[in-house]
DNA sequence: AGAACCTGGTCCGAAAACGGCCAGACCCCG
DNA sequence: CGGGGTCTGGCCGTTTTCGGACCAGGTTCT
C-alpha cells in the first residue's frame, strides 16, 4: 500500500492505494478518520491523476471522475457503491430511492450503513444521498463537509450544515 | 400443529408436527423441555407410524427410523443434523469428527451447540456424538437419558451417567 | 502407566445491538 | 386546511458480544 496527503478546501486528505487502484481518501477529522498504517510507503506518485482530478472538481471545473477504484467491501456494499457512482453530479436520491435501484426496496437503514463505510468519499459521491425529507442525516467527514460539497455541486442544501460556504478554516 | 403424548422408558415425549412431518420431540424434563403452545391442536392420528417405531426402537426391536422429518433451523444446524443421521445405530463419535464430516474441521464446538439444539432427539441420533476422551459431555434431556440410550444400544457408557440402565423412576 | 483434573487457547455460530431510513399517524400552529 | 415537527413500528446488513455438549497438553495422584 502506497499513500499520501493532498491539501484541499475541506481540509487535508488522506490517499491512499496500491498497484490495483485508489483504495481509500480519509478527511482530516470526522467520524471516518482514517491514518497510514505501518508498513504503508508514502509516495505521492501513484496518485499524480487523482489529485490532478480532485484540484479540477474542488475548483469546479470537473464534474466526473475517471480513476481506477479498488474498494474493498462485501457484496452488498460493493453494490451501493456502485449504485452511487451513477448519480450524476448536482443531483441527489434518498437511501429508499438507491434501495430499490439495487433492488432492495426495504433495505434502506442497510444502504445508509453502507454509505458511511464507503471508502472513497467525493469520488464515490456518498454526499449525494440524503433523507427522502431532504435532510443531511450524517456523513463520516461531518455533516458541514457534506453541505459544503453540495454547496459547491449547485445544490442549496441550506438548511442542515453550520457551514454552507468553501473554504473552511482548519480547526483540528 | 399438531401434537400428542407418548410414554417411554425414558419419560412421557411430547412429539409434535404438521403436514410436512416430524418438526420436534421433547423430553419431559431436562434444559430443552418444551410444551405445546397456544394454537396446537392435539391429535395422535398423525404420530401413529412414529409412536410405532419409537416402541419397536425401546424395545430393541429397530435400529433404523424411517419417517417424515421437518426440523428447522439454520443451514449449518441442518448440515449437522444430517451428518447426525448418518452415524449408525450402536456406534459413537466425537463432536471434532463430526466436524470433519460437515467440511468444517475446527467447529467443534459449534457442532456441540447445533447438537444442543436438535429439535428430534432420538430419531435424529445426537445421543451418539460423545467427547473425544469418551465423556458424555452434555445432553439436552439430561445426561442420564443419554447414557440410558447408549446402553439400550449396546454401548456401555458406564462411567458418565449418575443411572445407566432402563427403565427410569419418573421424578418430575 | 494411566485416570482424573485443570487450563489456556481458539474457534465458531447465534443472538443482540446498532445505525447516515422511512412511511404513517398525530399534533400544533398559522 | 396545509405545512412542519415528533413519535412509532418495522426493516435490514453489519458489528459486536457471548457462551459453549471442544480439545490438546500439562500436572497430580494412585
Amino acid at each position: 500500500m502506497y499513500y499520501s496527503h493532498m491539501d484541499s478546501p475541506v481540509g487535508r486528505l488522506l490517499l491512499a492505494g496500491d498497484g490495483s487502484g485508489l483504495r481509500l481518501i480519509s478527511f482530516p477529522r470526522g467520524r471516518t478518520k482514517r491514518e497510514p498504517q505501518p508498513g504503508w510507503h508514502e509516495d505521492c506518485g501513484p496518485f499524480t491523476e487523482a489529485v490532478r482530478q480532485l484540484g479540477a472538481y474542488f475548483a469546479g471545473e470537473l464534474t466526473g471522475f475517471d480513476l481506477e477504484l479498488a474498494p474493498q467491501g462485501t457484496p452488498f456494499q460493493l453494490s451501493v457503491w456502485r449504485a452511487l457512482k451513477q448519480i450524476p453530479y448536482g443531483q441527489t436520491r434518498s437511501y429508499g430511492e438507491l434501495a430499490r435501484v439495487i433492488g432492495r426496496p426495504k433495505a434502506s437503514r442497510a444502504v445508509g450503513a453502507a454509505n458511511g463505510s464507503n471508502p472513497l468519499p467525493i469520488v464515490v459521491p456518498c454526499h449525494r444521498v440524503i433523507g427522502s425529507t431532504g435532510k443531511l442525516t450524517g456523513f463520516g467527514g461531518g455533516l458541514d463537509t457534506k453541505a459544503a460539497l453540495l454547496t459547491l455541486e449547485g445544490i442549496p442544501s441550506g438548511n442542515a450544515g453550520t457551514q454552507a460556504t468553501l473554504p473552511f478554516a482548519e480547526q483540528p
